[in-house]
DNA sequence: ATGAAAGCGCTAACAG
DNA sequence: CTGTTAGCGCTTTCAT
């Protein structure tokens, strides 16, 4: 590889000459400009961005890490930061964590050490606050979709709101008897949205029977396990709200399995998305993937062209999308 | 962040030695290590990454650069890349080009200027040859899933093959109208699925009609519009058979419109999967795009460390994935 | 407008 | 076993 000194020499100035051709070329003689480029043309020269980063002390770079990069919801806001991001000329690295926590502290470590300006950050569920290396390396970030307190930059979703449009719908078309399908009561993502329906029920005027709740771990075999329950039990509920898609995925399979027609022996309604390939497509509200991880984004973008100010949070409503064909 | 020199300060000793104590423990004397260390804890010291790359000239970080993350095939490639490479001890960074050249140019020239060891490629389909920037930068490469000439390590699928799984499985369940819905003739990729239609047509005494073979871009759409044509036609497939996900997703959807059951009015086989909660199952071929993407970034360490030999290609056999329901 | 020189944080001879 | 020193490739005063 070409280094600034080769280029120097070949063009005959010094590599303070050729610095300043590449990175203001204004304030360099329009003659020694044309040549310093030409040899940069002819070599291919291209500048060490490992030895920029390390005189300029920032690397024009910004890491999203998320939990579960197959997780269309994640996918999106990566999506969402990646078209900000490079609008403004930053390169995104994307981490896969895996919701696994020593994981994902090893990412962390690693992208600190190799000096990344910001984070958009979607912790590791088991996390209930920011980590240690994340704390000391104050460095700008914007937590995402998982709180982590009101210390920091925060996108998040109104889950209860979600929550409420899904069973709000459900009341409507005269279900009383919905079960739940929910996440784990120990994070605050599973448990804020168990808690919405909760309240809600009674809002709805929905029954409230403590045999009609149900939670697990976000996974499939959770909705899959959680939802033959519910059957085996003789709970025969008319409707099940599953607050994630991982356990809406499993509870379908688990309903068809046994040979139940969704939605017509049964309705099914989700948080999150399912795949349009569902027939027939499944009720579920949306979240805004796409324009959380956009406005993550711009927020973490302020705070890295210096903006104070104490940390914000935002709410994205979810959206309802209806399945065409209803319950009969 | 505190640095080398700082530690060096505090525990009393020169930043050699505290270089050493991080790089080669055994060369230092218990108790300066000792001292050293109990410095890097209070301090939580981590080495500036930048700085080290840029000394030893190896930033033990290698990219994997797909067109579409939302692919699942593409993303099994990355959790594939990704167990090995972290079992390395290397960092891998996620690049996704949008099945966009410029992009993708982009992308390629800032991991370069960033030092990354080596890349695991799936290159943007217009690309016939390998970028020049690429070409110039002589970093050891795999490309993954489509192929750019016999000069790099390659890992494929062998679409022959998977063709003929769905071709034949079609041509025993006594189909003999079998249309295809292909991708666009001017990629290698399409051109070779398509060709292997037109082979295998013949091999397994299917009809042979011009008329039942259309193609399009690798998109939702066409194949939502190239279903449309068939039925549109009055062509009357007993089977049609789609060459990528994407056009198997357009398809079915454009079926399910138009009023037919898959696969009770016509079946449908589709090259890739679809999502395992499409009801009732699609017969379809699957790429072992997990144990492809282990494989080339197996191939690639091998180059990292210095291992000469000419240019391997390995192809992968696709699996045949049957769907439960049967045509009646 | 241009060059010399210092330094970003680290590693690796080399000397002792 | 430890310290001194040069240098990775670049940017940025400070002179000229």
């Amino acid at each position: 590889m070409a280094t600034i000194k080769d280029v120097a020499a070949q063009a005959g100035v010094s590599v303070a000459s050729v610095s300043r051709a590449i990175n203001d070329p204004s304030s360099v003689a329009p003659l020694t400009l044309e040549r310093i480029n030409s040899v940069i043309r002819k070599t291919s020269f291209a500048p060490n961005k490992l030895a920029r980063s390390l005189k300029v002390q920032t690397s024009k770079s910004v890491a999203v890490i998320v939990p579960d990069i197959s997780n269309p919801f994640h996918l999106k806001i990566i999506k969402g930061a990646e078209a900000v991001l490079s609008a403004a000329g930053y390169t995104l690295f994307i981490m896969d964590t895996e919701e696994n926590a020593e994981k994902e502290l090893r990412n962390l470590r690693d992208l600190l050490d190799r000096q990344i300006d910001g984070l958009v950050y979607i912790p590791v569920l088991t996390n209930q606050r920011l980590p240690r290396v994340l704390a000391e390396a104050r460095i700008p970030l914007v937590v995402v979709d998982r709180s982590l307190g009101e210390d920091h930059d925060t996108v998040l979703s109104d889950n209860f709101g979600g929550i409420s449009l899904l069973l709000s719908h459900l009341a409507e078309k005269g279900n009383r008897r919905v079960a739940l399908i929910g996440g784990p009561e120990t994070s605050r993502l599973g448990r804020e949205r168990n808690e919405a329906y909760r309240v809600l029920v009674r809002k709805y005027h929905l029954e409230d029977n403590p045999h009609l709740v149900r939670s697990g771990e976000f996974t499939i075999e959770a909705g899959f396990r959680l939802a033959r329950e519910l059957i085996d039990e003789n709970l025969a509920p008319e409707a099940v709200l599953a607050t994630a898609n991982l356990l809406g995925i499993g509870a379908l399979k688990a309903f068809r399995e046994l040979g139940f027609k969704v939605p017509q022996d049964l309705e099914l309604v989700v948080f999150d998305e399912m795949g349009d390939l569902v027939d027939p497509p499944i009720t579920h509200v949306r979240q805004q993937a796409y324009e959380m991880g956009a406005q993550a984004t711009r927020f973490l973008l302020e705070r890295l062209q210096g903006q104070p100010g104490s940390p914000r949070t935002v709410l994205f409503e979810p959206l309802l999308y209806l399945s065409s064909q209803n319950k009969t």
